[in-house]
DNA sequence: TGTACATCAGTGAACGCGCGTTCACTGATGTAC
DNA sequence: TGTACATCAGTGAACGCGCGTTCACTGATGTAC
Protein backbone atom coordinates (compact mmCIF):
# COMPACT_ATOMS: atom_id res chain seq x y z
CA UNK A 1 0.00 0.00 0.00
CA UNK A 2 2.51 2.43 0.85
CA UNK A 3 4.30 4.07 -2.52
CA UNK A 4 7.61 2.78 -4.39
CA UNK A 5 9.10 5.67 -3.00
CA UNK A 6 8.92 5.04 0.69
CA UNK A 7 10.04 1.19 0.22
CA UNK A 8 13.34 -0.26 -0.35
CA UNK A 9 15.33 -3.09 0.86
CA UNK A 10 17.79 -1.02 2.82
CA UNK A 11 16.10 -0.73 6.48
CA UNK A 12 18.21 1.58 8.14
CA UNK A 13 16.39 4.27 7.18
CA UNK A 14 13.37 2.81 8.68
CA UNK A 15 14.89 1.50 11.45
CA UNK A 16 15.93 4.57 12.45
CA UNK A 17 12.93 6.57 12.41
CA UNK A 18 11.35 3.90 14.81
CA UNK A 19 14.01 4.63 17.17
CA UNK A 20 13.73 8.24 17.18
CA UNK A 21 9.93 7.88 17.58
CA UNK A 22 10.01 5.17 20.48
CA UNK A 23 13.06 6.91 22.00
CA UNK A 24 10.70 10.34 21.90
CA UNK A 25 7.66 8.20 23.26
CA UNK A 26 9.75 6.46 25.83
CA UNK A 27 10.90 9.81 27.33
CA UNK A 28 7.66 11.22 27.08
CA UNK A 29 5.50 8.21 28.73
CA UNK A 30 7.83 5.65 29.87
CA UNK A 31 8.30 2.40 28.37
CA UNK A 32 5.65 0.65 29.95
CA UNK A 33 3.22 3.42 29.13
CA UNK A 34 4.01 3.09 25.72
CA UNK A 35 2.14 0.37 23.44
CA UNK A 36 3.64 -0.99 20.47
CA UNK A 37 0.70 0.20 18.72
CA UNK A 38 1.67 4.07 19.73
CA UNK A 39 5.00 3.50 18.14
CA UNK A 40 3.32 1.89 14.88
CA UNK A 41 1.46 4.64 14.60
CA UNK A 42 4.11 7.44 15.22
CA UNK A 43 6.13 5.92 12.54
CA UNK A 44 3.26 5.33 10.07
CA UNK A 45 4.23 1.47 10.42
CA UNK A 46 1.81 -1.52 11.01
CA UNK A 47 2.62 -3.60 14.13
CA UNK A 48 3.95 -6.28 12.88
CA UNK A 49 6.55 -4.55 10.49
CA UNK A 50 8.00 -3.03 13.86
CA UNK A 51 9.11 -6.63 14.39
CA UNK A 52 10.97 -6.78 11.29
CA UNK A 53 13.42 -4.33 12.95
CA UNK A 54 13.33 -5.31 16.61
CA UNK A 55 12.45 -8.48 18.26
CA UNK A 56 10.76 -7.46 21.25
CA UNK A 57 9.33 -3.86 22.26
CA UNK A 58 11.83 -4.16 25.14
CA UNK A 59 14.93 -5.07 23.63
CA UNK A 60 14.42 -2.25 21.28
CA UNK A 61 14.03 -0.35 24.58
CA UNK A 62 17.32 -1.63 25.76
CA UNK A 63 19.30 -1.43 23.12
CA UNK A 64 18.01 1.92 22.65
CA UNK A 65 19.76 2.96 25.99
CA UNK A 66 22.77 1.54 26.04
CA UNK A 67 24.04 2.62 22.38
CA UNK A 68 22.99 6.20 23.25
CA UNK A 69 24.72 5.33 26.57
CA UNK A 70 28.06 4.21 25.63
CA UNK A 71 27.97 6.81 22.71
CA UNK A 72 28.04 9.45 25.83
CA UNK A 73 30.93 7.27 27.65
CA UNK A 74 32.44 7.66 24.46
CA UNK A 75 32.83 11.16 24.29
CA UNK A 76 33.69 11.26 27.24
CA UNK A 77 36.42 8.92 26.91
CA UNK A 78 37.77 11.00 23.94
CA UNK A 79 37.74 13.74 26.27
CA UNK A 80 39.79 12.35 28.94
CA UNK A 81 42.20 10.79 26.14
CA UNK A 82 42.53 13.87 24.31
CA UNK A 83 44.62 15.83 27.22
CA UNK A 84 44.62 18.94 29.13
CA UNK A 85 44.55 20.39 32.65
CA UNK A 86 41.79 18.70 35.12
CA UNK A 87 39.88 21.67 35.22
CA UNK A 88 39.57 21.61 31.22
CA UNK A 89 38.72 18.50 30.95
CA UNK A 90 36.03 18.97 33.55
CA UNK A 91 34.79 22.07 31.56
CA UNK A 92 34.92 20.27 28.44
CA UNK A 93 32.76 16.91 29.59
CA UNK A 94 30.36 19.28 31.25
CA UNK A 95 29.74 20.94 28.31
CA UNK A 96 29.02 17.95 26.47
CA UNK A 97 26.40 17.29 29.05
CA UNK A 98 24.79 19.92 28.82
CA UNK A 99 24.87 20.51 25.20
CA UNK A 100 23.55 17.10 24.53
CA UNK A 101 20.50 18.23 26.91
CA UNK A 102 20.00 21.09 24.87
CA UNK A 103 20.29 19.51 22.01
CA UNK A 104 18.26 16.19 22.57
CA UNK A 105 15.71 16.28 25.79
CA UNK A 106 14.02 13.50 24.84
CA UNK A 107 17.12 11.79 24.77
CA UNK A 108 18.82 12.72 27.84
CA UNK A 109 15.04 11.95 29.76
CA UNK A 110 15.36 9.26 28.45
CA UNK A 111 18.55 7.94 29.64
CA UNK A 112 18.09 9.74 33.14
CA UNK A 113 14.49 8.53 33.68
CA UNK A 114 15.13 4.33 32.61
CA UNK A 115 18.46 4.08 33.72
CA UNK A 116 17.48 1.53 36.17
CA UNK A 117 15.59 -0.81 34.02
CA UNK A 118 19.24 -1.02 32.07
CA UNK A 119 22.19 -0.41 34.19
CA UNK A 120 22.35 -3.91 35.43
CA UNK A 121 23.06 -4.70 31.69
CA UNK A 122 26.16 -1.96 31.02
CA UNK A 123 29.24 -3.34 30.37
CA UNK A 124 31.85 -2.12 32.92
CA UNK A 125 34.25 -0.79 30.04
CA UNK A 126 34.64 2.50 29.96
CA UNK A 127 33.89 2.83 26.60
CA UNK A 128 30.26 1.79 27.01
CA UNK A 129 30.14 3.11 30.56
CA UNK A 130 29.67 6.56 31.44
CA UNK A 131 29.65 6.07 35.32
CA UNK A 132 33.34 4.34 34.68
CA UNK A 133 34.70 7.16 31.90
CA UNK A 134 34.09 9.60 34.24
CA UNK A 135 35.67 7.02 37.40
CA UNK A 136 38.74 6.81 35.35
CA UNK A 137 38.97 10.59 34.30
CA UNK A 138 39.12 10.91 38.51
CA UNK A 139 41.66 8.23 38.95
CA UNK A 140 43.64 10.14 36.34
CA UNK A 141 43.82 13.50 38.34
CA UNK A 142 44.93 11.41 41.21
CA UNK A 143 42.57 10.15 43.00
CA UNK A 144 42.58 7.10 44.50
CA UNK A 145 39.81 4.23 43.82
CA UNK A 146 37.05 4.46 46.40
CA UNK A 147 37.67 8.50 46.61
CA UNK A 148 37.51 8.22 42.82
CA UNK A 149 34.20 6.72 42.57
CA UNK A 150 32.62 9.37 45.18
CA UNK A 151 33.48 12.47 43.58
CA UNK A 152 32.71 10.58 40.33
CA UNK A 153 28.83 9.95 41.77
CA UNK A 154 28.65 13.87 43.02
CA UNK A 155 30.27 15.37 39.54
CA UNK A 156 27.80 13.13 37.89
CA UNK A 157 25.08 14.32 40.38
CA UNK A 158 26.58 18.02 39.77
CA UNK A 159 25.31 17.31 36.32
CA UNK A 160 22.06 15.25 36.36
CA UNK A 161 20.10 16.98 39.17
CA UNK A 162 20.77 20.44 37.48
CA UNK A 163 19.29 18.71 34.05
CA UNK A 164 16.47 17.09 36.19
CA UNK A 165 15.02 20.41 37.58
CA UNK A 166 15.77 21.82 33.61
CA UNK A 167 13.37 18.88 32.59
CA UNK A 168 10.78 19.89 35.03
CA UNK A 169 11.13 23.74 34.26
CA UNK A 170 12.53 24.54 37.65
CA UNK A 171 15.60 25.82 36.01
CA UNK A 172 15.04 27.87 32.95
CA UNK A 173 16.81 28.36 30.04
CA UNK A 174 19.42 26.07 28.20
CA UNK A 175 21.44 24.35 30.51
CA UNK A 176 24.70 25.53 28.83
CA UNK A 177 24.24 28.85 30.34
CA UNK A 178 25.01 26.55 34.05
CA UNK A 179 27.41 24.79 32.26
CA UNK A 180 30.73 27.41 33.63
CA UNK A 181 28.93 27.13 37.37
CA UNK A 182 28.57 23.56 37.35
CA UNK A 183 32.02 22.61 36.15
CA UNK A 184 33.54 25.31 38.92
CA UNK A 185 31.41 23.15 41.23
CA UNK A 186 32.85 19.25 40.14
CA UNK A 187 36.61 20.88 39.96
CA UNK A 188 36.12 21.84 43.50
CA UNK A 189 34.58 18.43 44.60
CA UNK A 190 37.79 16.69 42.82
CA UNK A 191 40.20 19.24 44.46
CA UNK A 192 38.59 18.42 48.10
CA UNK A 193 39.13 14.82 47.64
CA UNK A 194 42.06 15.44 46.26
CA UNK A 195 42.97 17.36 49.93
CA UNK A 196 41.09 14.96 51.75
CA UNK B 1 -10.82 -18.10 56.24
CA UNK B 2 -7.95 -15.80 58.81
CA UNK B 3 -8.08 -16.42 62.43
CA UNK B 4 -10.32 -14.45 64.27
CA UNK B 5 -7.11 -12.45 65.69
CA UNK B 6 -6.33 -11.47 62.69
CA UNK B 7 -9.28 -9.79 61.99
CA UNK B 8 -10.46 -6.64 63.33
CA UNK B 9 -12.45 -3.10 62.46
CA UNK B 10 -9.56 -1.48 62.80
CA UNK B 11 -7.93 -1.28 59.06
CA UNK B 12 -4.65 0.76 60.18
CA UNK B 13 -2.45 -2.43 60.80
CA UNK B 14 -3.44 -4.20 57.30
CA UNK B 15 -3.28 -0.72 55.89
CA UNK B 16 0.15 -0.56 56.92
CA UNK B 17 1.56 -3.89 56.06
CA UNK B 18 0.14 -3.37 52.53
CA UNK B 19 2.30 -0.18 52.32
CA UNK B 20 4.92 -2.00 53.84
CA UNK B 21 4.93 -5.07 51.42
CA UNK B 22 4.12 -2.56 48.40
CA UNK B 23 7.09 -0.39 48.95
CA UNK B 24 9.11 -3.06 49.12
CA UNK B 25 7.72 -4.91 46.43
CA UNK B 26 7.49 -1.34 44.00
CA UNK B 27 11.19 -0.68 44.97
CA UNK B 28 12.39 -4.17 43.37
CA UNK B 29 10.42 -4.49 40.13
CA UNK B 30 8.82 -1.38 39.91
CA UNK B 31 5.16 -0.40 40.04
CA UNK B 32 4.27 -1.46 36.51
CA UNK B 33 6.46 -4.66 36.94
CA UNK B 34 4.64 -5.66 40.43
CA UNK B 35 0.83 -6.90 40.13
CA UNK B 36 -2.35 -6.46 42.37
CA UNK B 37 -1.80 -10.38 43.07
CA UNK B 38 1.82 -9.98 43.33
CA UNK B 39 1.21 -7.52 46.58
CA UNK B 40 -2.20 -9.56 47.64
CA UNK B 41 0.41 -12.67 47.71
CA UNK B 42 3.20 -10.49 49.97
CA UNK B 43 -0.11 -9.04 52.04
CA UNK B 44 -1.60 -12.51 52.51
CA UNK B 45 -4.65 -10.86 51.58
CA UNK B 46 -7.03 -11.23 48.72
CA UNK B 47 -7.08 -9.14 45.57
CA UNK B 48 -10.32 -7.97 46.51
CA UNK B 49 -9.15 -6.88 50.31
CA UNK B 50 -6.91 -4.63 48.71
CA UNK B 51 -9.79 -2.54 47.59
CA UNK B 52 -11.02 -1.90 50.68
CA UNK B 53 -8.02 -0.02 51.85
CA UNK B 54 -7.15 1.61 48.46
CA UNK B 55 -8.98 2.94 45.39
CA UNK B 56 -5.96 2.01 42.85
CA UNK B 57 -3.15 0.49 42.22
CA UNK B 58 -1.62 3.66 40.62
CA UNK B 59 -3.08 5.12 44.01
CA UNK B 60 -1.72 3.66 46.63
CA UNK B 61 1.89 4.16 44.29
CA UNK B 62 1.12 8.11 44.61
CA UNK B 63 0.37 7.90 47.77
CA UNK B 64 2.87 6.13 49.08
CA UNK B 65 5.59 8.35 47.66
CA UNK B 66 3.86 11.81 48.50
CA UNK B 67 3.46 10.88 51.61
CA UNK B 68 7.25 9.48 52.07
CA UNK B 69 8.75 12.32 50.50
CA UNK B 70 6.60 15.07 52.52
CA UNK B 71 8.11 12.98 55.26
CA UNK B 72 11.71 13.71 54.14
CA UNK B 73 10.78 17.07 52.96
CA UNK B 74 9.42 17.97 56.89
CA UNK B 75 12.66 16.63 58.57
CA UNK B 76 14.65 18.96 56.26
CA UNK B 77 12.52 21.89 57.19
CA UNK B 78 13.08 21.12 60.90
CA UNK B 79 17.12 21.23 60.75
CA UNK B 80 16.68 24.19 58.41
CA UNK B 81 14.06 26.12 61.19
CA UNK B 82 15.93 24.42 63.99
CA UNK B 83 18.74 26.61 63.87
CA UNK B 84 23.12 26.32 64.04
CA UNK B 85 25.79 27.54 61.38
CA UNK B 86 25.31 26.82 57.69
CA UNK B 87 27.50 23.91 58.04
CA UNK B 88 25.75 22.80 60.86
CA UNK B 89 22.75 22.65 58.99
CA UNK B 90 23.99 20.97 55.39
CA UNK B 91 25.73 18.51 57.87
CA UNK B 92 22.62 17.51 59.63
CA UNK B 93 20.87 17.34 56.13
CA UNK B 94 23.23 15.41 54.92
CA UNK B 95 23.61 12.94 57.94
CA UNK B 96 19.80 12.84 57.63
CA UNK B 97 19.13 11.17 54.70
CA UNK B 98 22.02 8.62 54.40
CA UNK B 99 20.69 7.92 57.84
CA UNK B 100 17.31 7.68 55.62
CA UNK B 101 18.92 4.97 53.11
CA UNK B 102 20.70 3.05 55.16
CA UNK B 103 17.97 2.37 57.55
CA UNK B 104 15.33 2.23 54.77
CA UNK B 105 17.16 1.78 51.35
CA UNK B 106 13.66 0.00 49.62
CA UNK B 107 12.00 3.41 50.83
CA UNK B 108 14.82 5.58 49.45
CA UNK B 109 15.09 3.29 46.08
CA UNK B 110 11.39 3.81 45.59
CA UNK B 111 11.39 7.59 45.98
CA UNK B 112 14.69 7.45 43.81
CA UNK B 113 13.63 5.32 40.81
CA UNK B 114 10.19 7.33 40.60
CA UNK B 115 10.05 10.30 41.25
CA UNK B 116 9.59 10.96 37.82
CA UNK B 117 5.92 9.15 38.03
CA UNK B 118 4.67 11.66 40.79
CA UNK B 119 7.15 14.92 40.46
CA UNK B 120 4.26 16.51 38.97
CA UNK B 121 1.91 15.60 41.76
CA UNK B 122 4.21 17.37 44.51
CA UNK B 123 3.06 20.29 46.36
CA UNK B 124 5.42 23.71 45.77
CA UNK B 125 5.19 23.90 49.26
CA UNK B 126 8.51 23.44 51.62
CA UNK B 127 6.40 21.51 54.05
CA UNK B 128 6.14 18.58 51.45
CA UNK B 129 8.33 19.09 48.78
CA UNK B 130 12.13 17.95 49.03
CA UNK B 131 13.44 20.14 46.59
CA UNK B 132 11.48 23.05 48.02
CA UNK B 133 13.12 22.66 51.12
CA UNK B 134 16.26 22.72 50.24
CA UNK B 135 15.90 25.47 47.77
CA UNK B 136 15.07 27.55 51.11
CA UNK B 137 18.11 26.12 53.15
CA UNK B 138 19.75 27.93 50.28
CA UNK B 139 18.19 31.54 50.22
CA UNK B 140 18.31 31.42 54.07
CA UNK B 141 22.38 31.17 53.35
CA UNK B 142 22.45 34.24 51.19
CA UNK B 143 21.97 32.85 48.07
CA UNK B 144 19.68 34.77 45.63
CA UNK B 145 16.58 32.67 44.50
CA UNK B 146 18.27 31.79 41.00
CA UNK B 147 21.60 30.93 42.41
CA UNK B 148 19.98 29.09 45.07
CA UNK B 149 18.04 26.96 43.60
CA UNK B 150 21.04 25.89 40.82
CA UNK B 151 23.00 25.08 44.24
CA UNK B 152 20.05 23.12 45.35
CA UNK B 153 20.33 21.15 42.53
CA UNK B 154 23.77 20.20 42.84
CA UNK B 155 23.95 19.33 46.24
CA UNK B 156 20.81 17.19 46.18
CA UNK B 157 22.47 15.75 43.11
CA UNK B 158 25.86 15.00 45.76
CA UNK B 159 23.41 12.88 48.15
CA UNK B 160 21.25 11.36 45.43
CA UNK B 161 24.19 9.96 42.97
CA UNK B 162 26.19 8.40 45.31
CA UNK B 163 22.92 6.83 46.83
CA UNK B 164 22.74 5.68 43.30
CA UNK B 165 26.18 3.99 43.51
CA UNK B 166 25.16 2.71 46.43
CA UNK B 167 22.58 0.91 45.46
CA UNK B 168 23.85 -0.84 42.71
CA UNK B 169 26.72 -2.05 44.82
CA UNK B 170 29.39 0.47 43.16
CA UNK B 171 30.33 2.40 46.83
CA UNK B 172 30.76 -0.40 49.35
CA UNK B 173 29.37 -0.07 52.85
CA UNK B 174 26.63 2.49 54.62
CA UNK B 175 26.08 5.44 53.03
CA UNK B 176 26.76 7.38 56.26
CA UNK B 177 30.20 6.49 56.31
CA UNK B 178 30.57 9.36 53.43
CA UNK B 179 28.32 11.49 54.98
CA UNK B 180 31.09 13.67 55.99
CA UNK B 181 33.13 13.85 52.20
CA UNK B 182 29.35 14.72 50.73
CA UNK B 183 28.36 17.52 53.69
CA UNK B 184 32.07 18.88 52.43
CA UNK B 185 31.23 18.88 49.32
CA UNK B 186 27.73 20.87 49.70
CA UNK B 187 29.59 23.29 51.88
CA UNK B 188 32.01 24.08 49.10
CA UNK B 189 28.65 24.08 46.48
CA UNK B 190 27.23 26.86 48.56
CA UNK B 191 29.85 28.84 49.34
CA UNK B 192 31.30 28.67 45.47
CA UNK B 193 27.75 29.91 45.00
CA UNK B 194 27.73 32.48 46.92
CA UNK B 195 31.34 34.54 45.71
CA UNK B 196 29.54 33.58 42.34
C1' DT C 1 -27.28 -9.42 80.07
C1' DG C 2 -29.45 -10.93 75.60
C1' DT C 3 -31.02 -9.98 71.13
C1' DA C 4 -31.22 -7.63 66.62
C1' DC C 5 -29.00 -5.09 63.54
C1' DA C 6 -25.28 -2.28 61.20
C1' DT C 7 -20.72 -2.21 59.88
C1' DC C 8 -16.81 -3.53 57.51
C1' DA C 9 -12.51 -6.32 56.47
C1' DG C 10 -12.37 -10.07 54.23
C1' DT C 11 -13.04 -13.97 50.15
C1' DG C 12 -12.55 -15.76 45.54
C1' DA C 13 -14.49 -16.15 41.14
C1' DA C 14 -15.35 -13.59 37.27
C1' DC C 15 -15.10 -9.60 34.07
C1' DG C 16 -13.45 -7.27 29.99
C1' DC C 17 -9.73 -4.83 28.11
C1' DG C 18 -5.37 -3.77 26.23
C1' DC C 19 -1.27 -5.61 25.56
C1' DG C 20 2.86 -7.86 22.95
C1' DT C 21 3.39 -10.94 19.52
C1' DT C 22 2.39 -14.05 15.50
C1' DC C 23 1.26 -15.31 10.96
C1' DA C 24 -0.41 -15.93 6.24
C1' DC C 25 -0.09 -13.13 2.76
C1' DT C 26 1.46 -9.05 -0.65
C1' DG C 27 4.19 -6.76 -3.86
C1' DA C 28 8.26 -4.12 -5.00
C1' DT C 29 13.21 -4.78 -5.60
C1' DG C 30 17.40 -7.25 -6.70
C1' DT C 31 19.66 -11.06 -9.22
C1' DA C 32 20.83 -15.08 -12.26
C1' DC C 33 20.55 -16.87 -16.76
C1' DT D 1 16.93 -7.28 -22.72
C1' DG D 2 13.32 -10.51 -20.87
C1' DT D 3 11.94 -13.94 -17.73
C1' DA D 4 11.85 -16.59 -13.40
C1' DC D 5 12.83 -16.67 -8.92
C1' DA D 6 14.50 -15.19 -4.19
C1' DT D 7 14.33 -11.76 -0.86
C1' DC D 8 12.37 -8.90 2.39
C1' DA D 9 9.82 -4.72 4.26
C1' DG D 10 5.49 -4.35 4.59
C1' DT D 11 0.05 -5.39 5.93
C1' DG D 12 -3.71 -6.25 9.05
C1' DA D 13 -6.35 -9.56 11.37
C1' DA D 14 -6.06 -12.61 14.99
C1' DC D 15 -4.14 -14.82 19.16
C1' DG D 16 -3.97 -15.70 24.07
C1' DC D 17 -2.48 -13.93 28.30
C1' DG D 18 -2.15 -11.19 32.32
C1' DC D 19 -3.74 -7.34 34.12
C1' DG D 20 -6.66 -4.10 37.28
C1' DT D 21 -10.97 -4.06 38.99
C1' DT D 22 -15.71 -5.60 40.41
C1' DC D 23 -19.10 -8.01 42.89
C1' DA D 24 -22.10 -11.10 45.51
C1' DC D 25 -21.34 -12.99 49.53
C1' DT D 26 -19.34 -14.18 54.53
C1' DG D 27 -18.69 -13.73 59.26
C1' DA D 28 -16.64 -11.40 63.18
C1' DT D 29 -17.08 -7.14 65.79
C1' DG D 30 -19.38 -3.10 67.68
C1' DT D 31 -23.68 -0.88 69.23
C1' DA D 32 -28.54 0.25 70.57
C1' DC D 33 -32.35 -1.09 73.30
Amino acid sequence: MPPAARRGRDGTVTRARIEAEALTLFAQKGVDGTSVRDIAQATGLSEGALYRHFPSKEELARELFLSRYAALAGEIGAVDAGGGTLAEKISAVVGLACRLFDAEPALFAYLLIHQHDHLTYVPETPEANVVEAVARLMRGAGLEAERATLAAAMALGCVVQPAVFALYGRLPGPLTARAEAIAGAVLGIVEGARRG
